[in-house]
DNA sequence: AGCACAGTTGACTATATAGTCAATCAAGAG
DNA sequence: CTCTTGATTGACTATATAGTCAACTGTGCT
């Protein structure tokens, strides 16, 4: 009975029910990013996507199985186009301001995303930690941004005590949170903080920030 | 019939109400922080108050009620203790320091407030839009955040274009933001990032990181 | 004393919701 | 052609949950 998981012979007969799982993920991501996993509902889901709610069991399991595959699925579409910035030739001051731009820019594009990892970490974590997927996307980030410090250091134009992990913990922090806190930070500090041009002035800051901590010997 | 509202004669008749208030937003932190707006349960913020579930209702009118009163409490509770530190006095470097390791220790001492601040920012923060007295609570800091500039700018240490909003939310977002994301950034690095001495070096890279940017002319 | 009314309670309800069941449909292997 | 098996469907359910009702209690004012 090897046959019943087999990947090579089992999954995805039909063509339709590649279709149809891209609508479930369709509308997954705008119930989910909308509400919230517990603010999510089932059947609205099922109805966004116009897609019979038994489907959404048939292909996922359950609620946590789908999101667990729409995390997943959101990870690589973002690292995959994080891949797009060719960071390895660049002058180093250079790479590291086009990625805080272009990582702010990222989040601005798909809010659903970041909505998504607040519930998620609201939650937990407890979809992300059986994915062992994730991890592996970032390996390439990681070592794309170590030889960025390296090179920056070896030209006397960075300091040399940066741990990786926490910079890009602080480019993602600069731009992310911003985001994240809109509505809060907009009532508090009653000013809007979602136009072009406040982005704008948001990621220079936050792209200033950055690389006058690189370029500052301690 | 205007003595049914007078806030001068009606609230609080007995002295008990007090303390059954204190029990509820109490278990409504725990429940609220734990669960998310949605994911929180009534019947279990009663059962964790120790209280009949009436008297949320009662007290608060219904759940969003209960959570807008919650978090205000919560806002002024931070924002006093944020206060005991006096910036005002001190060099404009320290007072910065200082500034952002207090504000980290303060996420990692009330993590509640913070799980607060994400489930409403995710359920797009309809609660603080009601509150006028959220931003009132936040003047203050940024009127001690301004004056430090001023003197850190006058005396030649600082850059002058420093916008004090964006300067406030790039401060909370080094510290806060990787609380929020931990377990995401646990996944994602495969490394703990709760530990003191852990905590530590991120608050140490976070003072750094503002320092190095007021302290570099553009 | 007695009364008005905030405080408190147990019982109840309407509804929303994740998940199940059993049946039908159709693509591709043989 | 036909048979296996994934894809798809409508009907159903058990339960959890926000919120309501009507009654009771006891404090403090007059």
């Amino acid at each position: 009975m090897a046959t019943k998981k087999n990947p090579d012979t089992s999954p995805v007969r039909r063509e339709s029910s590649l279709r149809t799982r891209e609508m479930i993920l369709k509308g997954a991501t705008q119930e989910f990013s909308e509400r919230g996993f517990d603010g999510a509902r089932i059947d609205k889901i099922a109805l966004r996507a116009g897609v019979n709610k038994n489907l959404l069991y048939h292909h996922y399991v359950n609620k946590d199985g789908l999101f667990s595959a729409l995390l997943e699925h959101m990870y690589e579409k973002i690292r995959v186009r994080q891949r797009d910035l060719e960071l390895r030739e660049k002058d180093p001051v250079d790479a590291i301001r086009r990625l805080v731009v272009f990582t702010g820019k990222i989040w601005v594009q798909y809010p659903e995303f970041l909505r998504l990892l607040q519930s998620e970490n609201l939650t937990g974590g407890r979809h992300v930690a059986v994915s062992p997927k994730v991890p592996s996307l970032y390996e390439p980030l990681l070592a794309t941004l170590k030889d960025v410090l390296e090179r920056g250091s070896r030209s006397g134009q960075f300091r040399r005590d940066v741990d990786p992990v926490d910079l890009y913990i602080s480019i993602s922090a600069l731009t992310a949170h911003y985001i994240n806190n809109r509505h809060t930070f907009e009532a508090i500090f009653g000013q809007t903080l979602m136009s072009p041009q406040r982005i704008r002035q948001r990621l220079e800051h936050a792209a200033d920030m950055v690389v006058a901590y690189l370029c500052t010997k301690p």
